[in-house]
DNA sequence: TATCTATTTGGCAATTTTGCCAAAAAGGAA
DNA sequence: TTCCTTTTTGGCAAAATTGCCAAATAGATA
């Protein structure tokens, strides 16, 4: 029988966690069609900028984005494709929610 | 330019929040494998009873999981297999991470 | 019916996350 | 150098998450 391996589900939902954030999903989503600067993000979202530059760093800090510097801007861009998947899954997910939720109703 | 549509970043975030626990990562990952009743699973994974029994109603709540009722037990199993490529992308951005340590060392 | 087993729920304290403001950094421009 | 512009960091209060215990529930079994 399995067992709980702490270290290793810890890793992995580090990096889960720093998707788990509605800001930050709208910011990977943008990076994927598109580099952005802190303060073009900052325009799209709304929040202040420090709020933006802290989901940024978290999302730095488990490897999805990165940045570079240009001029007096701080570009960030996709760093692991992959994360895109999350995006067709949760959509999967909630059409499926959905079906059942009109089952019920009939 | 692209607008934060909160509403719905809000909602794929619920159902990546109900994956960013270690616990719930471990869960969904026996599941795949096999359906497990709510015992099973606190015996591997040697929390409370109730502490299990909370996280799993956040996965079913998120539409990952299900369960049924089998005499006594209630067995949980999964609902959305797709969740299961979150497991690749994870490892895929930890040893992407793991490269670029190492470039760093040399 | 009374009892026993498995699971869920309520409640609460501890921890973590979040978002804003103010201040500090980092560089480019004058 | 001094002044801008952009971004990051420190600090803090508010909000959300977590995990345990105790109690309630739901059903099976005696």
């Amino acid at each position: 029988m399995s067992k709980f391996d702490k270290v290793k589900y810890d890793e992995m939902a580090k990096i889960i966690k720093s998707m788990a954030h509605p800001t930050r999903l709208f910011i990977v989503d943008e990076l994927s069609k598109q580099d952005h600067c802190v303060c073009e993000l900052t325009e799209m979202i709304g929040a202040d900028t420090s709020t933006v530059s802290k989901h940024l760093a978290v999302l730095k800090n488990s490897g999805i984005v990165q940045d570079r510097k240009e001029g007096n801007n701080v570009y960030y861009s996709l760093r692991c494709s992959c994360v895109l998947s999350f995006y067709q899954c949760v959509r999967d997910v909630i059409s499926h929610n959905v079906e059942d939720q009109l089952k019920l109703l009939k």
